[in-house]
DNA sequence: CGGCCGTTCAAACGATCGTTTGAGCATACG
DNA sequence: CGTATGCTCAAACGATCGTTTGAACGGCCG
């Protein structure tokens, strides 16, 4: 029989594991599928076996991570969507905390630098996967963002949410200047991050 | 002679034109010397001959801009710094401005997405090329904005022009969801991108 | 036991990369 | 005129890339 769909576990999830580090630490096309299989103790011929291409393989380590995370955004949104007295902050919290959670896994802290990388590098195609499997989620958030700032226009909204999320990107990926110190726990710089965060997206979004 | 320092003009411009064009497009690996070459309609081995190495050239392609760019942005911070009636948007003027007046020029516009680049990419080679040429810019800057904001910590203001610089470097670069719309000119939206860009990162960097 | 099938493996494929080479060209100068 | 010099060119170098191949392995079932 053909190679038909397998979850044999090992060996896919080590090279999903290495490719998460990998591809955080030099891109995309910047990790090899030899250093890659090197990593994770596998045979180079694993990954076009197991997942077809390289390409597949990116696809698939999004997809591991973004269903979860996206799914429990949704769920966080949707407890508080379209309340009166939901804030701001409640909605951001929605958004940022799941991304906060996923990172008690040190390969989940891993996949915010893939998942920044991915809106640095300018490839289509990928863009183009993400908007199609996961633009439903920008929308939503995008809606209860204009319910709750109804004195801005759509255009002035899209602004303040496009720059929003440029911080965003740049905050989580770890790309800036801030870097964790040493006294400081992963956990604890992340949550000092989202708090940063939030604060400087609600005063960026809700401006006069 | 062994090849001297030697400013021919043509050949070197074609290239600096040609490498800013395709490494805003495809990133500093993802564009290759012979596409480069062929793009500026010269011999593949000019490059090696004229600028040693691809490295010299990513080089020498930020070095043409960023040394113009910056001294117009300390000279208009000069003139500003230290009066007691300056604005923080007066600061901030200053850095994005000189950026925006490149861009009259279509291939500065292109400049800054290979800056937003560079950034993006983790490139620790490049990131510290810049950081030891052209620091001294952004601590001329942060001083400024210290003595503006002297409610905010050291800790807190470095944050926030963490996250300033995210949002400016994902506006700037056209990364983002909002595109040009085809009845704006280039020049209008760029100017939209400041005004957006400066009311938005002054509301980020005051907020209590 | 014997055959099957999912998996792993070393080896090789062709393509493309950055770089180097050495001949060829044009211009300037003794 | 003849030689040196700055530059361009086609061709090749070795390295590395993603992908493919076909043999070998090992547990399971008839």
């Amino acid at each position: 029989m053909v190679p038909p769909v397998n979850s044999s576990g090992s060996t896919k999830e080590r090279i999903l594991g290495a490719a998460e580090l990998l591809f955080a630490q030099r891109g995309f096309d910047g990790a090899s599928l030899r250093q890659l299989t090197a990593a994770a103790g596998v045979n180079l011929a694993a990954v076009n076996y197991h997942f077809g291409s390289k390409d597949k393989l990116v696809e698939e380590v999004f997809r591991r991570r973004l269903d979860a995370l996206n799914e429990r955004r949704l769920a966080a949104l949707a407890s508080i969507a379209g309340a009166p007295q939901t804030t701001l902050e409640d909605v951001l919290e929605a958004f940022i905390r799941p991304a906060l959670d996923l990172s008690h896994d040190d390969s989940g802290a891993l996949f915010m630098r893939v998942l920044a990388r991915a809106f640095a590098e300018h490839d289509d195609t990928l863009r183009q996967f993400l908007s199609v499997n996961y633009g439903h989620v920008m929308r939503q958030f995008t809606a209860e963002f204009a319910r709750l700032l109804p004195q801005l226009s759509k255009e002035e909204l899209y602004w303040r949410i496009d720059l929003v999320t440029g911080a965003l990107t740049h905050a989580m990926s770890g790309f800036g200047m801030i870097q964790r110190k040493s006294d400081v726990s992963e956990r604890a710089h992340r949550e000092q991050t989202a708090q940063h965060l939030i604060r400087f997206a609600v005063a960026g979004l809700s401006h006069p």
